[in-house]
DNA sequence: TTGTCAATTGTCAGACGCTGACATTAGCCT
DNA sequence: AGGCTAATGTCAGCGTCTGACAATTGACAA
């Protein structure tokens, strides 16, 4: 009610910031953790205890060891699902797809950077791709993704994604290409960022032709 | 050195005979179990003692409590890799996978009923698709199935996956399609093969028009 | 048949992930 | 200042999974 309101009105109070301190600074110690020793050899009480906090309080901000893992992921993700509602209405399907990658990609920093080094978030996504256990947790991620992309391209085409399966085919076919750009990339040389783009795109370029059935004669 | 020797030949001992009947009943009883009160209800504990064996004993049967659940996955997936690499080498790519799947999907209990009844295990396949953990698993195995098909296609065509990305994004396609069918499968109410069968075939045929830029202009 | 060898299994202890219950601390608000 | 409530710590316990060692049992030859 006072001018207090004004000065610092939206943020919140000493609890919160501590608070989203604590969970910041778990996000990256683990992170540090799992790129530096592995995933499999860092313990949760390893984590916890670089922070600072009991075991208990860490799996009070994550439901479980997999779930800091993927806590740039998630930024990640909602950047560019972000990028793709923003696309122009007039845009093909595909085309807005591969309009929101690319864009996002090239963007990642924006939203990850707060979290962590955008360097970290690459590392990380690396350690996710080579381990087991993070890479089936990712997939899973990737599906539910992939379902609500495939809703938002119904809803840009006015189509209705329990009668017409074209929205669920080209986005699953979509997630494939991406899915084998990252591996591609994860296995590669290049770490740049770029890179990954490049990668992507090249792929996204050949999905008409690799539906055609000739593929011999074109040799 | 005797007779025996042509009664029972290729076999084995009565060692190999008891292994194989304790890893059959452990299969059993675990998909008897997670069908029946979930996966996650039930504990390793409950599936040894159902077999009359230690913990110990499961855990050196099934390095993990999830490969249990995917004992008859696994032979249902030899057998639709085996009626891949049977298909006739003048089918273009696309047209062989959906033979063999289709095949596959008829043909199902000759490769799973010699283990558990085939009813049991398509009731498991839709405690995978709702089960978190065992989903993620799922995902993961299926990227690796996707991989080894995409090289079987290559070979088929002379290609070289790592240089040609029409193989691998073929096959994600198709992984998209099955999965999609899957899911629907699993959510809808007949329970049959056949509408397995069916929405796969139905799926696969509006593959190519998913990727058509106009969807407008169609409806 | 019997004895030796090796494979299979059971038992035990313990690490690690994760959860409920309860006590304690610390920010918030009047 | 003092009460309220959210955040945290502590503790006990379940379930998954593993290493080590001892006991059992099939295989094979003397």
């Amino acid at each position: 009610m006072t001018a207090d309101e004004a000065v610092a009105p939206p943020p919140t109070g000493l609890r919160e910031r501590k608070k989203q301190r604590t969970r910041s600074a778990l996000v990256r110690s683990a992170l540090d953790l799992f790129t530096g020793q592995g995933y499999d050899h860092t313990t949760v009480d390893e984590i916890a205890e670089s922070v600072d906090v009991s075991q208990r309080t860490f799996f009070r901000y994550f439901a479980n060891k997999e779930q800091v893992a993927f806590a740039t992921q998630d930024s990640a993700e909602s950047h560019f699902f972000a990028a793709l509602c923003a696309r122009p209405a007039h845009e093909a399907p595909l085309a807005a797809l591969r309009g929101a990658v690319l864009d996002a990609w090239s963007t990642m920093g924006d939203s990850v950077e707060q979290l962590v080094p955008a360097e970290l978030h690459m590392r990380m996504y690396r350690v996710i791709e080579s381990t087991p256990a993070l890479l089936a947790v990712h997939l899973r991620r990737t599906a539910e993704l992939e379902e609500r992309i495939a809703s938002e391209i119904a809803r840009r085409e006015g189509l209705d994604v329990s009668v017409d399966p074209r929205p669920r085919l080209l986005t699953a076919m979509f997630g494939g290409v991406i899915q084998i750009a990252g591996k591609l990339w994860g296995a590669g040389d290049d770490e740049s960022t770029d890179a990954l783009r490049d990668i992507t795109a090249f792929h996204l370029d050949h999905v008409g032709p690799a539906l055609a059935e000739n593929w011999r004669t074109e040799q």
